[in-house]
DNA sequence: ACTCTTACCCCTAGATATTGGGGTTAAATT
DNA sequence: AATTTAACCCCAATATCTAGGGGTAAGAGT
């Protein structure tokens, strides 16, 4: 591993943690020939199969240009959209599989999109769900109305799997 | 390492290569229960801390577009810029964090910013801290004058890090 | 003012990863 | 169509990491 201040190719792990619940392992290295430390993350690779068989590592910049169009002239910026991305990643990650169909990163971004900005959940609902009447509309309104903003879906079986993920 | 299908916390590596010129390190594993495989990626941590929360990778980029603006029509090509957001990375990592608020960004900006151009540090600095007044640039102007040009904060802090870099 | 959490620090023996070699396959590029 | 790249696969020796213990300090939240 290089070192980030000398670029000298190795150092050697000076402690070692699990983190994120074991979902990742955080290590504090220390440049063999400098002396500097630096931390460091593995974390398990998480690709994204498209509809057409075709895989490509997940990325939160596809999910926040996704989301954006559903959130003009909405009161969202870039930051919220970051932070809906990251919750996105988060919930993906919790459910284990190392790769994921393009649909359930729709799916996931559903419940964060809800709590983030109602109006822009109903577009992109809209959109993602394939709504094809007024009907569709009102139906998903009602919906709404009738469930209080609370875990749903794949964000319920995120709790399952890492209950203090806050 | 838990394995990313059945989450048993543990897993063994099978296969262990550098990858993008040693700045990574890409690993294959076998969960030690299910035997299913998965790769993983080990890389040096700087994130930048929002203050939204949101997290993102830190970018030279984003470094420069931010000094840019205070460059104006001041005798700095990309060339400096460039050389300048190294050594704001440098300057960060050296700190030896793994995530850094965005604020501590623009703090390392300006040592080496005045180092490459006082008006351009000057205009820079009045925007990052919030100068609202004549009397905070006499001020600031005050404190140039006082100090001469050398390590601050930081990049002083750097130095301790990593005693050897050139 | 305290508690919680997180990152950082240090130590050690035993368990595990690394890196050299040797390959295959699929996708992207020439 | 040939090449290059990137994942994937296998083996085996020993050098390295891990996980247990024990800490400190800073920041956020109560």
């Amino acid at each position: 591993m290089n070192c980030p201040f000398c670029r000298y190719e190795d150092s050697r792990v000076i402690d070692s943690r699990p983190s994120d619940e074991g979902s990742s392992i955080r290590r504090r290295r220390e440049c063999t020939q400098c002396g500097s430390r630096f931390s460091t993350s593995e974390t398990a690779v998480l690709s994204i199969i498209k509809r057409s068989g075709a895989t490509e590592p997940f990325s939160r910049e596809k999910v926040i240009n996704g989301v954006r169009k559903a959130c003009q002239n909405r009161p969202v910026d870039d930051d919220d959209l970051a932070l809906l991305a990251m919750r996105v990643e988060e919930a993906l990650r919790s459910t284990g599989q190392a790769e994921i169909e393009a649909q359930e990163v729709g799916m996931a971004i559903l419940p964060p999109l809800r709590e983030l900005d109602e109006v822009a959940y109903l577009r992109y609902a809209s959109v993602y769900r394939n709504f094809s009447s007024l009907e569709d509309f009102e139906g998903e309104i009602a919906l709404l109305r009738a469930l209080p903003i609370e875990k749903t879906e794949l964000e319920s079986k995120s709790q399952v799997a890492s209950p203090q993920l806050k």
